[in-house]
DNA sequence: CACCAGGCAAGTA
DNA sequence: TACTTGCATGGT
């Protein structure tokens, strides 16, 4: 299957990506919210903010004053709407865990993925990053550079919803959460060096091979 | 100067 | 159901 390939040959060409970029699980949840539509670049002057105020705690969220937690994560942008997300986000893990996020244990993958999709801020791609990189549960993660990827390769079409893409990827690709991790890390990766809105930026793509973009 | 960044919710028809 | 728009900041 060309999804295998496309693994196989991104893998070799950028080598283990080690995602998430995070300390602790519920530091890969507070960073799924706060990179929503906003580079992650930003996204770690936020992070390095709360943890200099030691809010990378699920209680210490729960507990800050939103307009001051709005303040600390305002170089990632939306700060205002993403304050409310955390606290949205917290608020569920409170109440579902008590703070202890390996209690999700409890609920099926299924389960846990609904629940995650009623919490203010949450959408199919946040739920899926913190199903699979904060809670290990074997899920892809489908982002615009997936779709960029996969329709410029004719693996999709360019209006493919979510779902439908998602989808393809659990039927043809091993549902290990090692391989499920760094295969949308290696979609990442390409897609931010090699698929922007024009075919020149393609030019050295390492998926050049498979029919260019 | 315009445009983009590892989306989501709310409003409109 | 299917579009469209607002949200904010920082980098290129």
């Amino acid at each position: 299957m060309r999804l295998i390939r496309i693994y196989n040959t991104l893998n070799a060409h950028f080598g283990d990506l080690k995602w998430w970029p995070a300390d602790t699980p519920f530091e890969v949840i507070v960073g799924a919210v706060l990179v929503q539509n906003t580079s992650w670049r930003s996204v770690e002057i936020s992070i390095r903010n709360l943890k200099e105020r030691g809010l990378i705690d699920p209680l210490k969220i729960y507990k800050a004053d939103k307009k001051s937690l709005a303040d600390l994560i305002r170089p990632s942008g939306f700060n205002k709407i993403k304050s409310l997300r955390l606290k949205a986000a917290v608020a569920f893990i409170m109440t579902e865990t008590g703070g202890v996020l390996s209690k999700f244990n409890k609920f099926s993958l299924p389960v846990l993925r609904k629940k995650l999709l009623t919490v203010h801020g949450i959408g199919p791609e946040t739920a899926d990053c913190i199903l699979l990189y904060a809670l290990n549960r074997p899920v892809f993660v489908v982002d615009n550079y997936t779709r960029r990827i996969f329709s410029r390769h004719g693996l999709i079409s360019e209006d493919a919803g979510y779902e439908t893409i998602q989808r393809l990827v659990h039927d043809n690709f091993p549902k290990s959460v090692k391989k499920l991790n760094q295969f949308h890390a290696l979609l990442v990766e390409t897609g931010k060096r090699y698929c922007g809105k024009t075919k020149k930026d393609c030019v050295n793509c390492p998926l050049l091979g498979f029919g260019g973009c």
